[in-house]
DNA sequence: CACCAGATCCTCT
DNA sequence: GAGGATCTGGTGG
């Protein structure tokens, strides 16, 4: 058995909140010419398909959103002011739910990771949505696209399993609607936590 | 075409 | 903890 393997689209389809808390822990491995990326998922959010008032799809499908139409495993890239957020889609074709990765802890690559980030802050590399956005260079070159494949721009691979007892769980931040919806989650008391 | 809301971040108090 | 910077897509006239 390996050790490490590609998290597949059977693994991203199912219900968010599940996949949420499951990809806590994580690696998260982006590719770029000449330099590999890792870091490991720390706080995630999950965006419901139905009834969820925050989730951008809540009004149906339109230009913008319509990566979360697409089947498990795609990427989801939207711009938020002038940053940029990053979702996984989760269930399948049709279904527009997904996870929004909100944390990652700094594992390779940090050099690069600072100069994209302009701060030589470790702990404030990639401790919100959009600072991981920018420390693992990810825009909207990657919306729609496929990470369910070894030899994707992104993918995440399989690693040492976060027990239940060792995740927190709150509502969502930075949101006006649907605030009180138990869907974040995150390593308690990791410090690369976003806020 | 104008308006506005928004899954953020950063810099001060 | 508050307020400003600053951008894009959706909606309606």
């Amino acid at each position: 058995m390996k050790l490490e393997e590609v998290l597949t689209k059977k693994f991203y389809n199912r219900n968010p909140q599940l996949v949420a808390q499951e990809l806590l822990g994580k690696l998260i491995v982006r590719k770029l010419n000449k330099t590999i990326l890792v870091g490991k998922v720390v706080e995630t959010e999950a965006y419901l398909s139905s009834g969820d008032s925050a989730a951008h799809n809540f009004k149906g499908q339109t230009n913008r959103n319509k990566s979360l139409y697409k089947n498990a495993g795609h990427l989801y890239v939207h711009s938020m002011r002038q940053w940029h957020l990053v979702d996984i889609v989760t269930e399948g074709v049709g279904v527009p739910s997904s996870v929004l990765i909100r944390a990652v802890e700094p594992l390779e690559g940090v050099e690069q990771m600072k100069k994209f980030r302009k701060t030589e802050d470790l702990l404030n590399l990639t401790s919100g949505p959009s600072k991981f956005c920018q420390a693992f260079s990810i825009s909207k070159e990657l919306d729609g696209v496929d990470i369910t494949e070894s030899d994707s721009e992104l993918f995440l691979i399989t690693n040492k399993n976060i027990s239940s007892k060792e995740i927190s769980t709150s509502g969502r931040v930075g949101i006006s609607r649907a605030k009180d919806m138990p869907l974040r989650f995150w390593i308690t008391d990791n410090p690369y936590i976003s806020r």
